[in-house]
DNA sequence: TATCTCAGTTTTGTATACAAAAGTTAAAGG
DNA sequence: CCTTTAACTTTTGTATACAAAACTGAGATA
């Protein structure tokens, strides 16, 4: 399986490593809110300059991530914290666009590589194959981002997925679930492939919101 | 060049300014798609140094105006030029959002000040006072992005609404338009302030959407 | 006691130097 | 004539040095 706009393999400059790590480093909680990110300490941890530090902090700063007081310091903003409710939220209406504007611009050869994506998870998810179907499920959320053909729209659903850390797959690993999410994704290439906006955009939030739900109560 | 002048404003700091500055440009077009972002060039014409350049180009990046290939260079986007459609699509999505979130966090005190910052609003309305009213308008949906109480969120409005540098103004200007969306945001008032989330998600999202296929339709 | 001042410390902001990768061109070899 | 290769050029990536703003705290003063 190769993916159309894998950008990060060959890409690993250490601004872009760093970069990672310290928004990982949040994400987890090891960096709490209000903690200071000192340049001078960090790049003395990772032993680097505090050049490709600052672009990484710059780019944590541009996503909200921490919170810049000039010369004083950055700090891990307060509010890292949202609850993965509201982190879905914003995905779903992102992702909704991003469905919306692909059932506008796709053309035939396009829906035939989404409906292959999407044969393939009714394979793995007849399968009982639950880390390959959640793999092509990724796949496929992401392939719509792609389809979008909207830079700005590609890297915030990116952006937001990157938040993505908990002990999600497990869950989503439920035999029910698999079934449930595969016949939303059916529906969802289907309103696509009708190429219809409203329709598409509706089934990708319905869809995001349902299976954010499910984990939430599935977790307490 | 002409742009050294600007930088001399104390209370911000070089990356910031060019930071926008390189937006602007690449927004109104004076970068177009594909441009090459000489990073010792722009340092020159700037005349600063690299390192706040590159700062303010990760920044850039990261919302994903200008693609950087590694050791290579950073161009602009080829589809920073999304139609003001597209940029509104996504700025109803995460508006919405706002409003939702808005609508389940805002309390007492919060609701009488966006009932004033309203009853500024149609005051200005009813004086005719076109420039008021925008200014107004503007600041009623920054408090909505406020009130999600949600960094990231506030964060992707703020970074959206820099987008638009149009003559959309003259169009809004329209005395019926104005009736039309005070209307409208005292709807959006009415949800939020009944702590209704679907209704306040699509009360602003119709709203904008109603409000840019105006401005679409007035254009031609 | 409370506050103001000012020097000392900390921390970031910016500039510059150098290293390394990618791109380019032209000559050599088939 | 086309392809390969290797030197050369261009451009970014990283490290380091220094400047400047913000914070801190002790002592003076009202």
């Amino acid at each position: 399986m190769e993916f159309a706009m894998d950008i990060s393999s060959k890409t690993r400059s250490v601004r872009d490593v760093v970069y990672e790590k310290l928004k990982e480093a949040i994400i987890v909680g090891e960096y709490k809110p209000g903690f200071h990110l000192n340049e001078r300490q960090l790049a003395e941890q990772f032993m680097i300059s505090t050049t490709p530090l600052k672009e990484a902090m710059r780019r944590l700063e541009q996503e909200g991530l921490i919170i810049t007081r000039p010369r004083v310091g950055s700090f891990v903003s307060d509010d890292v914290m949202v609850s993965i409710e509201e982190i879905n939220l914003i995905r779903s209406a992102v992702e909704g666009i991003a469905a919306r504007l692909a059932a506008t611009k796709i053309n035939d050869d396009e829906i035939s590589q989404l409906e292959e994506t999407l044969k393939e998870m009714e394979r793995y998810t007849k399968e009982r194959n639950p880390e390959k179907t959640l793999e092509m499920n990724a796949y496929f959320h992401k392939l719509i981002a792609i389809l979008a053909k909207n830079n700005y729209v590609y890297k915030q659903i990116e952006a937001i997925r990157s938040f993505d850390l908990g002990p999600k797959n497990k869950i989503l690993s439920n035999p029910e679930e698999l079934d449930r999410a595969l016949r939303e994704h059916q529906l969802i290439f289907k309103m696509i492939s009708m190429r219809d906006p409203d329709g598409a955009e509706n089934a990708v939030r319905s869809h995001i919101h349902r299976s954010t739900t499910f984990i939430l109560n599935t977790k307490k």
